[in-house]
DNA sequence: CGACTGACAGACTTGCATTTTTGTCAGTCC
DNA sequence: GGACTGACAAAAATGCAAGTCTGTCAGTCG
């Protein structure tokens, strides 16, 4: 009648009870008890709490950078498709601190105890921006003899748009404005 | 014999105090015992804790953006120049973190609670890349028709360089080439 | 008269005893 | 035999009583 417990059972269970009780107040206890187990059996999968949480957080970041995919390999002329890749990042962070405060919060921690976790997940960013880049190359929109830096500077300079420690400046209505700025002057260094 | 208690004896003594106990665990009975006088008379030139803390900041951060001036009309070529300026300003803010890090960590807390203080530091700094960038617009330099967002872009494209949020970040050391990529990818879009 | 004091109320901290939670592991059960 | 349980020790959180701090103000002192 019961399920076998996966990992993907846990993520699932521990990500809607977090989105409850907030990551802080959830015990390994009541993920378990949402699961109708022992404790003990969520530790074959996870070693820690932290294990689980980073995991969960992990999946959620996971979707963000998924859906930008189709921007990337999409055959819009590379300046405006850059500005479509970044209009949809930022989109989608400020849906997450509206949608999901608690985990954004968790998120927040995250980055700044600077886990391999957001490594990885900043690594698949760049990569989709210098795929961009390098498209921009290729139709002569761009010039640039080192579209990966070209990359990480354009993720480096609009941390104050995606980067969660900045979240709460998100609802200042002079951000789009502000984005406005640096993508311009970006996108002007990469016209040359 | 003694002198008159003035704003800046109860700053000097505050700073001089914080910096010994940290913000969090001076109380203000501590900066008026420093002071030789009774707390109650702190609060005849502060109306509160926390209007103290932030003046202190206030002239702590004051202090940074000074010399700074003095790279402004100097008379190095703008596109230098303007680097100059900004290895001047990390270098202040490396150190602040390094030299005072009680008062950096409440500086980090200020930033955040978005408090007019940080406007004012703020526009200063943004006055000054403004200054330099309408210099190299005069001399062929720099091509922009709008200065001042220029200079708003350049301050919002390196905030992972100079805001307190991003401290712990600076020591890491690729810092300094990611901010080389910034920076080369900003400049290229001012000279165009 | 105005700079300054210090007693005071209420807000906020601290320290500590109690409870909860994490993480382990010997043992059960299918 | 391997998935799972639940009693357990150690670590962490909680609540709460006692102490400290902030901010005020009536009153002193030169």
């Amino acid at each position: 009648m019961t399920e076998v417990l996966t990992r993907e059972r846990i993520l699932e269970a521990a990500e809607d009870v977090f989105r409850r009780f907030g990551p802080q107040k959830t015990t390994v206890v009541d993920v378990a008890r949402a699961l109708g187990v022992s404790h003990g059996s969520v530790y074959r999968h996870f070693d820690s709490k932290v294990a689980l949480r980073d995991a969960v957080v992990e999946a959620w970041l996971k979707r963000t950078s998924d859906p930008l995919h189709s921007i990337v390999s999409s055959d819009t002329a590379p300046p405006t498709r850059l500005r479509q890749w970044f209009d949809a990042l930022l989109k989608s962070k400020r849906l997450k601190v509206t949608a999901d405060p608690e985990l954004f919060l968790v998120s927040r921690a995250i980055f700044a105890e600077a886990r391999e976790v957001v490594a990885g997940h900043v690594a698949n960013l760049v990569g989709q921006i210098e795929a961009i880049i390098r498209d921009g190359v290729a139709s002569g929109d761009f010039v640039t003899n080192d579209p990966h830096a070209a990359a990480q500077a354009m993720f480096d300079a609009t941390v104050r748009f995606h980067d969660p420690a900045h979240g709460a400046e998100w609802a200042d209505p002079g951000v789009d404005l502000a984005f406005d700025r640096v993508f311009g002057l970006m996108i002007a260094g990469l016209r040359k």
